[in-house]
DNA sequence: ATATTATTTAGATATTTGTCTAAATAACTA
DNA sequence: TAGTTATTTAGACAAATATCTAAATAATAT
């Protein structure tokens, strides 16, 4: 749980795919657009933050809408915690 | 910066390391009886967390004493919390 | 001086990872 | 039904990573 999370926090394009969904739900294809990445690349890293349940996916017709998920941070938040005492 | 401290995250021995060295200081050796793995790997796994400055070494005669350095994590914990809104 | 102990550096190797292009799937539109 | 759009899956490949053994460095002890 723990390692799929920091494997997916482990990615710079990750962590700026999680800072665009802290504002506000995107499709895949707007996420894409956003980088100089192809479009499967992105749905690699998107599958990679699901897996670590940090984002999740509905599918709005012909989209698929992705949201980020804050409730596994609290699992992050508690670690560093116990750490700094 | 954030890029070699999830990278250093990323990875269970090193994360294990961390809650040893959270109790107590320890030096090289001493952490790697802690593990099956040969101390050259061990040797490894502390440099890169010293490189993200989650630790710091003090030679301490024919030993090399770690010690876990929590200011790092503040910044974690920002990037964190400014996640969660 | 020589030997022993502690740790790192060097070099090799197998696995994992990020990326790409091409093809497949799924949904809408004319 | 065909064609277009959105997204993923498959397969390939180069780069990064975790591990190992052997050798180098550094400090202590006899």
């Amino acid at each position: 749980m723990m390692n799929s999370l920091f494997k997916a926090l482990n990615d710079e394009t990750r962590r700026q795919i999680i800072e665009l969904l802290k504002d506000k739900d995107m499709n895949a294809g707007e996420i894409a657009d956003r980088f100089q990445i192809s479009k499967p690349s992105i749905s690699h890293h998107l599958d990679i933050l699901k897996r670590a349940d940090l984002i999740t996916s509905e599918k709005k017709g012909q989209f698929i809408q992705y949201s980020l998920n804050t409730s596994i941070l609290e699992d992050l938040l508690s670690w560093v915690l116990t750490l700094k005492k």
